[in-house]
DNA sequence: TTCATAACTGAACAAGCGTTCAAGCGGAAG
DNA sequence: CTTCCGCTTGAACGCTTGTTCAGTTATGAA
């Protein structure tokens, strides 16, 4: 029967995750040791491995749960309303879930190239269904005249590029808040879309 | 006196540096052992140090060169015309520029965090001065009233973002050429941006 | 209080790391 | 042809890596 208090399984095994994507984020997954990992958590390595099979699943573990944690939220924020508000809503949510999660995001996106095939297929499909809300909510505004896209894959590609960007240069404690920022990319996605 | 022919240096030395370049932007820096470059290169490991002092270094020399180069460059670009014609170009330079050397721009964007402090200083200092230069124009353009920027900082940042996440999902034998691409991405930079 | 066991320690493992260097090869200079 | 030396080899260095595991600790259940 498995210990419900005094059990500091509860507590070592969202530490380690935690540090994990920190110190990945942080460093490339390659650059950070285990030993390195189990020194934030406050343990030996070897115990780690009470919580986890080895590193690669560790790092493809904390990718996966945070792209189908973003994907949940996404389907429910995008399920109604006209192309406008489905794109003001993209650009809010974006925003607002990846600011408090900098380091998930940036995994996401830099350490690709660290999961090893089988791996690398599974996030890359959950990468692909994030950009597709992005390019459904186009191909509804280009239906309701609302939009003008050139080229529907490229424009896609382009804005969540736009949008990305964002969590490599802002800081929490810089000259803008999360709300002046997104209304200031909001503007630039709806000019730069916007039917004549 | 030095050798100019039958000496393998002149051909070891830029092999080196290729391999170096392809390999730290494919697997990561840390990921990429001596050994895996020399054995591009078709030599043992040892004979890498008759042309590096060590691997940090090497990274930061190809970091430090490719971005020289292609400031150098820009500010041959950039010396005259108005906003409109300076912004066209600096797309067009960018995305020429980077184009072929998709690994090279990867490498400065991904591998800072991979520089010693001291050497992070320098290649930073580089990359603000190319962000500096699409701020210029941008000042320049909303001086001359053809461009509307609610804030100049972040617009600038924002545009970068755009410009380079192209580089990631670019394919070179995809479905459209660098020429046509430059079109779309142009056209959205300047409608973002475009005063009413 | 006793017992079972989840959680952790501390040491060990083979493999691989960046870097060094004595020794040898081979083409250019004399 | 002989000498010289830039370039390379191959082995070695001390250290770190991810992972394993027998043994210890400490907790909740009985």
């Amino acid at each position: 029967m498995a210990r419900k208090q005094g059990s500091h399984a509860e507590i070592t095994g969202p530490k380690l995750r935690e540090a994990a994507l920190r110190l990945f984020a942080q460093s490339g997954y390659a650059a950070v040791t285990m030993r390195q990992i189990a020194g934030e958590v406050g343990v030996q390595v070897g115990a780690l491995y009470n919580y986890i099979p080895d590193k690669q699943t560790l790092l493809y573990e904390l990718m996966k749960s945070h792209l189908e944690e973003v994907l949940d939220a996404l389907d429910v924020e995008l399920r109604t309303g006209g192309a406008e508000e489905r794109l003001r809503r993209f650009v809010h949510h974006h925003i607002h879930v990846h600011l408090p999660r900098r380091d998930a995001i940036r995994l996401a996106y830099d350490e690709l190239r660290s999961l090893e095939p089988q791996n690398f297929a599974a996030i890359e499909k959950l990468r692909h269904a994030y950009e597709n809300h992005l390019q459904g909510i186009l191909e509804q505004g280009v239906a309701e005249g609302l939009f003008r896209v050139a080229d529907l894959r490229v424009t896609t590609m382009a804005l969540i590029g736009l949008l990305t960007g964002l969590f490599g240069w802002y800081r929490e404690n810089g000259r803008l808040t999360p709300v002046e920022v997104e209304a200031l990319y909001y503007d630039l996605v709806r000019k730069a879309i916007a039917a004549p």
